[in-house]
DNA sequence: CGGACGGCATAGAGCGCTCTCCGGCGGCCG
DNA sequence: CGGCCGCCGGAGAGCGCTCTATGCCGTCCG
């Protein structure tokens, strides 16, 4: 900038008037004459003013500032933290997650600050982060059931709001979804399209949501009477769910439909059954999870059960938000429901 | 929070010093006597204290915050929004480039906020947010050449660093890629190989580093003997390659090599070839370009021309902060080299 | 032995804003 | 016609920090 940037006292010289009544324009308080406020307004454009954030910080002790933090659990080492970032970022989860929360954020002129927690030292830092008040609160989004985050949080009295039900009881709002009406509506799918031999492939059973999904789909299969489905744990990757399906594959080659505990594994699923001669679905239908992009960009496109990121963490800014205004006392969950998306694979 | 917090007079009094000796003990200035260093920093760990960012920026008219913002051009509809920041992210790429930034940024103690803008109003905003201190510079990621925000930046005399030249010249830093050394690279493999019949997908012309990557390939064919290579130009994505390469496949059905502008597309143009018989790379070479996860994830991986994001990234908030101090004043531009990664496609 | 100098800590002046008090002024009611 | 109340704008006290100017010693040199 080349010369001093104009402050409050240079516009309520400008416009004859004092800093209070300025302040009062800008922030919309309490009547003020219209012929003042219009008076004030001129000023302000004919002087560029633009208000300090720092020092209007210091006063009312709000940022508009959001952190959101993707947390991974124990110690990953130093130079696993660029990949930290990277593998999170790759997943099309993530992406839906910062639309929603930024959908909620922009209309209010809140930011969000992007954080990773994937060490003992970044965690420290995010808490420090929010305790200099450099952020209002935290929206955090744990890949590990065990992450410490919460706990911490929780403990130094930080707005938080959390993406899924902590594993340990925290006194902290978190938005969440019906995993297990999820694999319910995929098992009910399955067995209504005829499917006799079916197996599915699960998310990582340290993630509270695999085994929720996982529940609520053996449970309707058990109901239905089929007592035991072949599992094998995936990775939630491309990859994993190629590892797995070849798994099953080996020991149930007569399988006539998957459930996927998320998008990317069926798409590996997929991509293994047609090397293998199956049509899909004629002769093996797939389900996956999530609705990502994945379940698009798959062939065939996915028949999956749609998780609306976008709500939920729309949903998360909100409850953070309220909880920073004070509108919000109590920690509150908000459980979503699960909706099936029919489309070719199954 | 319970009580109020602590103060640097609380800590001061708790020490026995005055507010100036915690202060520079915290900020490690001049020397301050070991004893008395030790003093003050068992009372600031006694009381618990965290300094207020604000006040700390109302003084030092610093935050430690960097906008990372990713533009698009043109007014692009309201419920356009959202999906905006979801595509930006859904794009391996902008994983890379978060990474990358990051690493820079964390060793620092600064941190990102992210922002679009994809509209008027949200490029504004943008402007407005650095006007008003809440970031102390910006980091520019356009998806369109013709976007107008650097000169926006540069006309309101705002720190900032681009990705890629812009299409405009404009007083700002930037970093990108030798991008027609890229499209030399490709040729002289696929020529390496003894292709002979060989086509291309490029990117959006309307993005200059189409333009480069295809000058490049051309030139360097031209030079080889090869005056003309069949062009079709896609749109960055894995539907657009299988569109582009159905459309090549249909009027040179005997080509013996691709070059696409970038790893999407070449996934898309192996989905089809694999579909229409042609074995990759026996039958048909296929050249991507970015060396993103879409490469390794391409069956068989991918060949392709490395560009080096977290590096390009990272330089790119390393020449911001240098600004931001001060150290560095004049618009300075990096080029990295591409490099190529041999592997299955070609 | 006096003065100068350098190392360390302190005092205090802001940084730019918000917000609580106040005071002034006009209108309305008694 | 006077007093009171309500509406609006101004004055000024901070918010918590950094940093300059200053002061206090002790030491060293002339």
């Amino acid at each position: 900038m080349s010369r001093q940037a104009p402050t409050l006292e240079d516009v309520a010289r400008e416009a004859g008037v004092s800093r209070a009544t300025v302040s009062r324009v800008i922030n919309g308080v309490r009547n003020v004459d219209p012929a003042i406020q219009e008076t004030v307004r001129l000023a302000i454009s004919r002087t560029g003013y633009a208000p300090n954030q720092a020092a209007r910080s210091l006063v009312t002790r709000r940022t508009e500032t959001v952190a959101l933090v993707v947390s991974g659990a124990g110690g990953v080492s130093d130079e696993e933290q660029n990949a930290f970032a990277t593998r999170v970022l790759a997943d099309p989860f993530f992406g839906r997650v910062v639309s929603g929360v930024v959908g909620h954020l922009r209309p209010r002129s809140m930011h969000p600050v992007l954080m990773f927690a994937e060490t003992v030292e970044a965690r420290e830092a995010v808490v420090t982060y929010l305790r200099q008040g450099s952020a209002d609160g935290a929206l955090v989004v744990s890949t590990h059931a065990d992450d410490p985050l919460p706990a911490l949080l929780a403990g130094a009295g930080l707005p938080a709001v959390l993406f899924a039900r902590p594993s340990r009881p925290v006194a902290l709002s978190y938005v969440d979804l019906a995993h297990r009406d999820g694999g319910r509506l995929a098992a009910e799918h399955l067995l209504g399209r005829g499917c006799r031999r079916i197996v599915t492939v699960s998310g990582p059973l340290a993630v509270s949501a695999s085994q929720e999904r996982l529940a609520g789909f053996r449970d309707t299969m058990a109901r239905r009477g089929h007592a035991y489905v072949p599992l094998v744990q995936g990775g939630f990757t491309v990859d994993s769910g190629m590892a797995a399906m070849t798994e099953l594959l080996a020991e149930h080659p007569d399988v006539d439909g998957v459930f996927a505990a998320n998008d990317l594994m069926a798409q590996g699923i997929c991509q293994v059954l047609r090397e293998r001669g199956r049509r899909v679905p004629d002769d093996v239908a797939v389900v996956g999870f999530d609705d990502s992009s994945a379940a698009l960009a798959c062939r065939p496109p996915l028949t999956t059960v749609r998780q609306p990121v976008e709500d939920m963490a729309a949903a998360m800014a909100r409850l953070l938000d309220e909880q920073i205004r004070g509108v919000r006392t109590e920690p509150t969950s908000i459980i979503f429901d699960p909706e099936l998306v029919v489309r070719a694979s199954a």
